[in-house]
DNA sequence: GATGAATGAGTATTCATTCAT
DNA sequence: TATGAATGAATACTCATTCAT
C-alpha cells in the first residue's frame, strides 16, 4: 500500500542505515498521503500504514504533522527544481535549429510540469498556503526562481550572439514558461489527468511560434502562418 | 455561544424571504469559512456561527457538508466568470489605440484575477480537486472557457480587420491571458497578499508589448525597444 | 457502572429536565471516577460511560477535563460543607451536659470528616494542588473557613457564658477541631478504610477530655483521670 | 534534546560508584518530577531528562515505574522521618523551661512538617493511596508511628518527673502534633506557599498554651489568659 | 422551518515499555 | 551497562450528522 520504489531491500550495510530508511520511507509515504488527501484530511495513521511504521515513529522523527508536512514540501519542491533545472542545463549553448531546440525545451519543461510530482506540489501549496504562508517561500527559494534565472542566462546568451531580440531575459523568461505552460492547468485538470501529448504539443509549437514573432530574428526561419492551426486543440485557463 | 439568533425581528416582508436571507447568508458564510480554512478543515460548526444561523439549518438546507461546498463553489465560480466577462464586455469594438486599449484590458483582467473571490476560488479548486474530481468542470463550464471565448472574439474581429494578424483567436486568447497573468501568483503569493500595482502594470505591459511584438501590424505603434526595462519588478512563476 | 443514587428516574416532567438529569449525572459520575483514579489518570471515556452519556455530550457540557474537575471539586467542596455545617448547626444554645455534647458533636464532626465524600475532596486536594493552585481557595471559600466560624460562634457564646474559659474562639475552634479530627486520616487510612468506631470514639472522648481540661470551668463535670486510658486505640498522624 | 551523557568523564574512582551515582540521580530526580507532576503525569522521559540518564538506564535500575515510585517513596519517608526524629531526639530529658522547650519543640516540628520532602510526600501520598493502598504502611511503618512514639517517650518521663500530668503518653503525644500542627495545612496551602512564620508561631504558641493548661502542673509558669490573642492569625483546617 | 442537545467515528499526540546494539 | 530507536495502547478533544421539540 503506497510505497514509492524505495531501494529499501539494498541489504543492511551500516548500522544507521535502518534509521535513515525508515526516515525516507516516512517522507515519500507522507507525500503520497498528503497529495491524495491534502494535509488536514491525511491522518498519521494513513501515513504510518503507507511507510510501514508505527505512529510514534513518526512522531520521533518529525514531532508534529505539521513538520512532518514542511520536511516532505521541501524534499518535494527540492526534487521537482532538480528535474526542472536539469532539462534547462541540457539547453545547448549554440543552437542549431532555435525554433527545434525551444520546441524541444518546451516539451520537456510541460513534462515537468506535468509530473506528478510538480503538480502535486503545486496543489498542495495552493491548498495550505493560508494555513502555511511562509511556505511558499520556503518552497519557491529553492523551486520558482531558479527556474526562471536558469532559463535567462541562455536567453541572454542567445541575444548577445544575435539570435533573439529582447532587452529583459527575465522578463522574456518568464513569458516564455507563460506561453508553453499556462495552458497545462486547464489541459490536465490541475494535474490529476493525463493531457493528450498532441494537445501539449500544440500548444507548445504555437506558444514557441508566438515567442519567436516577438523576439526572434531574420535568422529564425519564420513560421509562416500559424504553424498548427486546430482551434480544437485549445484549452482555457483555471 | 452559538446560534446568534441572526436578523429574526427584522419584521415579515415576505414569508419566504427569510428563508431566502438565510439560505444566502449561509453561502456567504460559508465561502469564507471554506477559503480561511480549506474544505476539510472548515467545520460546519464555524460556517454556522458564521452565518448567525444554527447547525442544522444548514442541513434543513443543504443536506450535507458536500453539497454546500459544490453550492458555494459554484455560485462563486459564476461570480467571478461575470466579473470578467463584464470587463472583456467593455472591450471596445474598434479600438482607436490598440495598445492603450490592450493595456487596459489586461490591468482590468489581472485586477479580477487577483481579486479575493477569484484567488480564493483557484485555492480551493486546488485543493480539492482529487476529492470532488467532477468539481473543475462543474466550476470551468462556468467559469473559465467563456472567457477564453469571449476574448476570442474581439481578437477575431481585430484579425478581420486588419489590426492583428493571428490565425487562431483561440490560442492567441488564451495567450493573451498567460502574458499578462502568468505571473500573478507569483507576485501575489497564490493570492493572499496584495501585489505592488506597478509590478502588475509593468508585467502587463510587457504581456501586452510581447503580444504586439508577435500579432501586431504596421498600425500598432510600434514599441521602440522593450517599454519598460526594468527587470526588478519580473518575478517567478509557482 | 458507578453512578450515585440518582434520581433519573423521576419521570419526565418539563423538557429541559433531561439536560439537567445529564449534567448532574455527568458531575456525580466524574466525581466517582476522580476520586477512583485522580484526575490525571480518569479518562473522559471512563467518567462519560460512567454517567451513561456519550463523550461528546462531556464536552457540550464542560468545554474541557480541567473545567468539569473545578465544577465537580466546587460541587463537592459545597455539599460537603453544607453536611458539617449542618452538624454544626445542631448544636445547642445552651447545653445541659456541656461534656456530652461537646462529645456528640465531635462524634458527628468525624463522621463528616470520614465521609467518603469528605476524604476523596481530601485527596484531591492534595493530588491536585500544584496542577491547579487556585482550586483550594475556591473550594474552601465555601468549605473550611465556615466550617470554623461556624464552631468558634458557639464557643465564644459559651464563654460568655462562663461554661468556658478562652478568649480566642477561632482559635480555640480550630484547636477543638485539631484534637478530634487530626488522627482521622492515621485511623482512616486517608479516608480509604474505615476505622473502627471505637476507637474514633477514643480519639473524640481524649480530645474533648483536653479541651475541656484547658478551657473547662467549674460546671464541667470534672473527668477524673484519662476517661478512656487504652493506649492502643491511638494512632500516628500521616 | 534527550540523553545527556551525564558525568560520564568524571574518571573512574570505583568501577560500581557510577552506576550508585545514576541510581541515586534516577531516585532524586524521581522524587523531584513526582512531586511536581504526580505520579501519573509524571513521564519516563521527563525523569530520565531530570536525571541525565537514557530511559532505558531506569528501567534497567527499577524495571517499571510503579517500582521506582515505590523506592522513591520509602526513601523520601526515610529522609522525613528521620529528620523529625533528629529534632525529637534533641528534646532535653529534664527541661528547665517546660514552656518554652516544648515551644523550640513545636517550632521546629512545623518547620519538619512543612518542609518540602514532607509536604510532597505527603501530597503524593494523598494522590496515590487508592492506586497503591499499601504505599501508607509502607512509608508509615517507617515515618509516622516513631514519631509519636519519639515524643511519648519524653512526653511520659516529664509525667514521671511530676512536670506534666497525664495518663496516656501516646495520646498525648499525637495530641501535641495536632495542636501545633494541625492549621499546617492551611497555613502553607497544603505545603506550597509558605507560611508567614509569625503565623506559624502564634499557632504554635496557642498549642503549647493549650497543651500547658490542659497537662501542665504548677511548676509550668501559667498562662495567664491567651498568651497571643490575635484572632487575625488564626487559620482553618482542609 | 429552526434549533438545542446528543452522539459515533475519528484525529493528533503521548507514554510506558522493549529490542538491538 | 547504557542507549537510540521503535512500538502498542491509550487519551483528550473534534466533527459531521441526527433527533426531539
Amino acid at each position: 500500500m503506497g510505497g514509492v520504489d524505495g531501494d529499501a531491500g539494498s541489504g543492511g550495510e551500516a548500522y544507521s542505515r535502518g534509521r535513515i530508511d525508515k526516515r525516507q520511507a516516512i517522507v515519500r509515504a507522507a507525500f503520497d498521503v498528503f497529495a491524495r488527501d491534502g494535509y488536514a484530511q491525511a491522518s498519521v495513521d494513513a501515513i504510518a500504514a503507507a511507510a510501514g511504521v508505527a505512529k510514534p515513529t513518526i512522531y520521533n522523527h518529525f514531532g508534529a504533522k505539521e513538520n512532518l508536512f514542511r520536511v516532505v514540501m521541501a524534499d518535494v519542491g527540492r526534487r521537482a527544481t532538480a528535474a526542472t533545472l536539469e532539462v534547462l542545463g541540457a539547453f545547448p549553448a549554440e543552437p542549431d535549429d532555435l525554433r527545434a531546440e525551444l520546441t524541444q525545451l518546451g516539451r520537456r519543461l510541460t513534462t515537468c510540469f506535468a509530473d506528478p510530482v510538480s503538480t502535486s506540489l503545486r496543489r498542495l501549496l495552493h491548498a495550505e498556503i493560508v494555513r502555511f504562508p511562509d511556505l511558499l517561500d520556503e518552497v519557491r527559494a529553492g523551486a520558482a526562481t531558479p527556474v526562471i534565472d536558469a532559463l535567462a542566462g541562455p536567453l541572454a546568451r542567445l541575444a548577445t550572439a544575435g539570435h533573439l531580440q529582447l532587452s529583459d531575459p527575465i522578463r522574456a523568461s518568464n513569458q516564455f514558461i507563460a506561453l508553453i505552460g499556462d495552458e497545462l492547468p486547464a489541459l490536465t485538470a490541475l494535474g490529476t489527468r493525463p493531457a493528450p501529448p498532441e494537445q501539449i504539443d500544440a500548444v507548445v509549437t504555437a506558444g514557441v511560434d508566438t515567442f519567436l514573432r516577438a523576439f526572434g530574428t531574420a535568422d529564425n526561419s519564420p513560421a509562416l502562418g500559424d504553424p498548427d492551426p486546430h482551434a480544437a486543440t485549445t484549452s482555457h485557463p483555471t
